[in-house]
DNA sequence: ATTATCTATAGATCTATAGATAATGC
DNA sequence: ATTATCTATAGATCTATAGATAATGC
């Protein structure tokens, strides 16, 4: 009774503070993610994220080698998922259009959902020294992806050459950056904006030319979506 | 004969490096923008920008009371244009997608052309504190300018209630998104996006429902834009 | 023996202030 | 006298490492 029961090996923390993540990699993740996106990173230091976990500062280093492996850490657990997503999604059968709607939104709807902003973390200074080079890549992986899906909506909604000349100056990577801009809505709002799963993955085909029905296209969209998902994420 | 001449009254620098600006302050600003964008704001210490000026650490705080003060500085600079442009925008008599054009274009270019990437600031989180509120207000201001001529192009382009459910959905706050995503495209290909002032303004009215003639718009918002420009502008 | 925590600390910062110094200009 | 710089430094950090300690589990 009241008795605290030690969860595994390890001498037991001084205080007993818990967060969300059964273990303590998990809840250092949900500190840093927090004091990272409120306060940011290089205004973090290690203590303050150890006293939000209630461990001492000194005990991160036995789950983490340094502050970076922290914020690479948290950088990858958003971008694995993106990624596995848009490659299923762009080998499934269907029409352009749905793609870059299906992809838009599960990309949206995870940028609304993340308990604390991390989208916010891209534009850190810091991402571009070799430390972080592997997430770059990813991340200009998927920029890919939307460009490649982007161009197939071109090319089935505006088929004459001289109707295609906006492609010239880039039009295709407009989509993925409307995904992006949920980051700034939030970031100013301080709420997640919660239209945005509606309104960004329409805006994203339109801003293509593409013009037909929305209702239609939400419809096939979600259905490509749901396959996807079922495909790429284990059945937990 | 080779001698150095001192510009003005107290000691002269150990270093006599120069940056862009003829005054000390529009020294210290320029290094503090370039290391501020490329590191950081917290990883930028004030001994690097008086390096960079090549002045000591201390001298910095002749100009400036604190460091915020600095960043304080650089943000006034790129909010102060913009802001004056809209509102002479939305006093000019014109047609609403002229004025969303010409609005965007302007900002655009100013993104854009700026030395360095200063649109980058606007998501660092020390802007949250009381010190920056009165920075946060003037972009709040410009982003509703944004959201009143975004509604106009709405009310003049799709004039039934039914066709205009999007914007409840916040559809009118997309330009403004749309603009700043030109900060996520310098920051991530680390040039300025040259075609951006092409693509940009069009998207932003497009987004919106708008259908036309693309050259008869950027020729009618470019006029309106110049006028605008000579009314709030001394000609330097 | 292994694991997860702890205490203590080295060494390197960083911001801002105090007060001296070397120019100009009245 | 005023201005813009300088030197020197207080006081407060911050990251990461070394080595001790208290659990569990073989």
């Amino acid at each position: 009774m009241g008795h605290v029961v030690n969860p595994g090996p390890g001498r037991p923390r001084l205080e007993q503070r818990r967060r969300p993540g059964g273990t303590p990699r998990a809840e250092i993740l949900d500190a840093a993610a927090e004091l990272f996106t409120n306060r940011g990173y290089a205004n973090t230091s290690t203590r303050r994220i150890a006293d939000a976990v209630g461990i001492r500062q000194a005990s991160l280093y036995h789950h983490f080698g340094t502050k970076d492996d922290i914020l690479d850490a948290l950088l990858e657990k958003t971008i694995a998922e993106p990624l596995a997503l848009a490659a299923q999604l762009l080998a499934e059968s269907g029409d352009a259009a749905s793609k870059l709607y299906a992809l838009a939104l599960f990309d949206t709807r995870q940028l609304c959902a993340n308990r604390w902003n991390l989208g916010s973390l891209y534009l850190l200074p810091e991402l571009r020294t070799e430390r972080f080079e592997s997430f770059r890549l990813r991340r200009d992986e998927l920029r890919k992806l939307y460009a490649v899906v982007s161009r197939q909506v071109i090319a089935d909604t505006r088929p004459t050459a001289a109707d295609r000349e906006d492609a010239l100056l880039g039009v295709e990577y407009l989509p993925f950056r409307l995904v992006e801009t949920v980051i700034n809505m939030r970031s100013d709002d301080g709420v997640s904006p919660e239209h945005a799963p509606a309104l960004i993955p329409e805006a994203a085909v339109r801003v293509l030319g593409w013009t037909g029905d929305s209702l239609r296209l939400r419809e096939t969209a979600q259905a490509l979506l749901d396959r996807s998902i079922s495909a790429v994420l284990p059945p937990a």
